[in-house]
DNA sequence: TAATAATCGATAATCATTATTTATAGAGTA
DNA sequence: TACTCTATAAATAATGATTATCGATTATTA
């Protein structure tokens, strides 16, 4: 995990480099994409804005995030009909979804996931560009504790 | 690929064993699931089924579709804000989307993929139960004409 | 056949997301 | 500094997939 502080820091750079405007809102959003631990979606970013900023829009949210995602900075995790944001690793990696916290562990370091694009050419001539892999289930912490 | 009409037969009986109705709506839309080449969406089927039947409504393609998924019957393919339905292969396999054509390719046969449940449970401790493998890239039929 | 219970299906609502419009920041000029 | 002009940000309004609700319909049992 890179220094949250470092990572707000690339981020903002990269913004100046492509000519975005670092607004207020935009700036608060960076930092809880930076800083937050977990992988946040659109409406809790929102939510956590919403109390610094009471005036914001979910279409602001909505397109800084896009406008990241665009510029290589943000992961999305598509889950269904309701997308979770990776700020801290914005390349392509497997997740863990727990189907009781709802909480998202990144699955890297799978290694027969590590060179499947080649596999996929081979075995059925398809060029892969992007993938999104997703394995729900229980993770080790909800595993211990009984059903509630 | 198993016939189609055995497939058919299949379904109908399991909704038969759980006490589903077979109304006209919902045998033709098991026909559809059964018999359809690929791996249509709900707004997909609801037009087909709209040429025989103009009453029906979204609310019926949805509701059958969540029954088959709850018996097993059908496999829903969670891109984003577009799910897709496989009434063939009900079982979780991972898929080739092509990003020009749309089509959806069966990715069955990875190896890779076929034991990563164990190894997810080996590293991080956590039990899988469901998956969603979706690789989005080039089908081999795009790769040879040049971009549109 | 009549009463009862369960499911089906249409309308209307919801919610995430996006298109369009409006506001604002900042550059350049006098 | 004051004043345009232009580009981008942010808000409002719209869209579209999905779901909740509830009357209608069908099966079941007596």
């Amino acid at each position: 995990m890179t220094d949250p502080e470092l990572r707000y820091q690339a981020i903002l750079e990269k913004i100046q480099q492509r000519g975005g405007r670092l607004t207020s809102h935009r700036l608060a959003l960076l930092r809880l994409l930076a800083v937050s631990e977990g992988h946040p979606n659109a409406a809790r970013l929102y939510e956590e804005l919403r109390a610094q900023f009471p005036t914001i829009s979910r279409a602001t949210v909505y397109k800084t995030l896009a406008m990241l995602k665009e510029a290589g900075e943000v992961l999305e995790i598509e889950l269904h009909n309701d997308s979770h944001y990776d700020g801290n690793k914005p390349f392509a990696h497997p997740h863990l979804v727990c189907t009781r916290c709802q909480r998202i562990l990144d699955g890297d370091e799978l290694a027969p996931l590590q060179n499947i694009g080649q596999q996929i050419a081979r075995q059925y001539g398809f060029l892969v560009e992007r993938e999104q892999v997703v394995f729900y289930g229980l993770c080790p912490d909800c595993q211990k504790t009984p059903e509630a």
